[in-house]
Formats: C-alpha cells, sequence, structure tokens
DNA sequence: CCGTATCCCTTAAGATACTG
DNA sequence: CAGTATCTTAAGGGATACGG
C-alpha cells in the first residue's frame, strides 16, 4: 500500500509515492464516478452522457473523459459523418475499477440514512 | 442506487438524491480516506495522526476529523488532564465505510503501475 | 497537547459564447 | 454533435500565530 508502519500502525506517505492518493485523486472528483458506472451500461455518446449525468456541465463531462482517457479507463471512437458521432466506452482497465469501485457504492447506498442521521444527531447536540 | 432508468441507461439525479454523490463528496476529498485507513490500525491521537500522514496540515486533520465524527465514523474521546489527550477511533459505521473501501483501494494499489504506463503513453501520442 | 482564528493563494468548476 | 475559449465565482487548503 506504499505504506511504512511504525510500531504496527501504517505510515501514509505523500503523494507520488502513495498510489491510494493517486487514485483517489482521480476518481474522487464530483464526476469520475459518475461516468464510470453510467459506461458500465454500455458505449455512450457525449450528449447522452451529459443528459444522464443531472447538473454536468459541456465543460466538465469533457474534461473528465479527457482524463479518464488518459488514465486508460476509457476510449474515445470518432465516427467522421456529418454531423460527427462520438462514441466513447469503458476499457478493461475501466471495467476493473467500477468493479472495485462497487462495493463502496453499494454500501453507500445502504448506509446513507445511517449517515444523515448521525448528522442530524451531530448538529442537534453541537451548533 | 437512487438512479432512474432510461431505456435499460442509468440516470444520476443531482445531489442530495443521490447516496453516490454524498459519500464520494465526504470520503473522496484529500484526507478522509486516509484518516480512515489510519484508525483501522486503532485508536489514535492527534499528533500521531499528523505524523503518520505525511504533508496533513492542523487545520485540515481538525476540520477532517470534525467531519467524520459528524458523519458517524469516528468517535472523539477527550482525557480531561493536562496536558490535554484526545483518542480518535473508528465507530462500527467508519469499519463498515473502511471495509466497502477496501476493494478500491486494493486495487489501486495492485493498478497504478497500469495507470502511470496508460497516462505515459496517452502523453507520447498527444501534447 | 490539541486545537481556533486569520490571511491568502491556488484550484475547481459553473455560465456563456463561439467553431469544425 | 461535440466540443473550445474565456470569464468569473466559489471552494479547497497551506502557513502562521495565538489560546485553553
Amino acid at each position: 500500500m506504499a505504506t511504512e508502519t511504525k510500531n504496527g500502525k501504517r505510515i501514509f506517505l505523500k503523494n507520488e509515492e502513495c498510489p491510494i492518493r493517486n487514485v483517489v485523486a482521480q476518481i474522487g472528483d464530483k464526476w469520475s464516478i459518475l461516468i464510470l458506472f453510467s459506461l458500465l451500461d454500455g458505449p455512450d455518446r457525449f450528449n447522452s452522457l451529459k443528459t444522464r449525468i443531472e447538473g454536468i456541465s459541456q465543460r466538465m463531462l469533457t474534461q473528465t473523459l479527457r482524463d479518464m482517457e488518459r488514465d486508460g479507463y476509457v476510449d474515445r471512437t470518432v465516427y467522421p459523418q456529418v454531423p460527427v458521432k462520438v462514441e466513447y466506452e469503458l476499457t478493461d482497465l475501466g471495467r476493473g475499477l467500477a468493479k472495485a469501485a462497487w462495493g463502496l457504492v453499494s454500501w453507500a447506498d445502504e448506509h446513507h440514512k445511517d449517515i444523515r442521521s448521525a448528522r442530524q444527531q451531530y448538529d442537534k447536540e453541537n451548533g
């Protein structure tokens, strides 16, 4: 895990040394996971993704797709017709990531009510 | 997953409606996951955590711990001695989250080299 | 020892207008 | 249709100094 240990406890090294920081920095942003799971339903086009992911702007969709392509999660195919058609689909690496993230996502789905109530409790007790 | 579907494809509703967005927004920040896994090794004190997580500032450690306490992931115990001693430990909910995130983290650890090389390849082919 | 309070700079990201 | 370019605001987060 690119960590060292001191008396049995993990130490997390900074930036480049730590794969956790790297990957979380990539897919921990606002949109990557949503794109990832959208494409899990099959290849899709730019504007379709834009519709399916509520609130994403053109700018962020483009940018996040580029980053994901760069990291090898997504393939981009241009069909040279008029008007042009562009399809995005997951690579094997992307599907692997989605599978790995699935546990977290389904946990989130099951427990978000616990979190909500913990939050309300905390806010009631404090300011 | 708080998503609707349109011709077999998921649609991701915005903010409050979507547990994925909520949970990812919380633990997708720069520090939460590192604190989570640090505390998986057992309860720990403020300054110890600060040492074990390279590069975290006092400000962000305090703030992130507060957020995690608010969400019910962490318990905070103050021992009223001089100087004061404060211990943080995971709740059951926190341990559940860590367990759920484990798959992603170990995937990250196994595949970060694939990502690095995909990135280099992309950068070579493009600007 | 464990924080808070300020200050300030950098990055994220929304809105809008324009192009092959 | 699928972007790019530009502008502007909001949020993230580091550094430092001080307090119980």
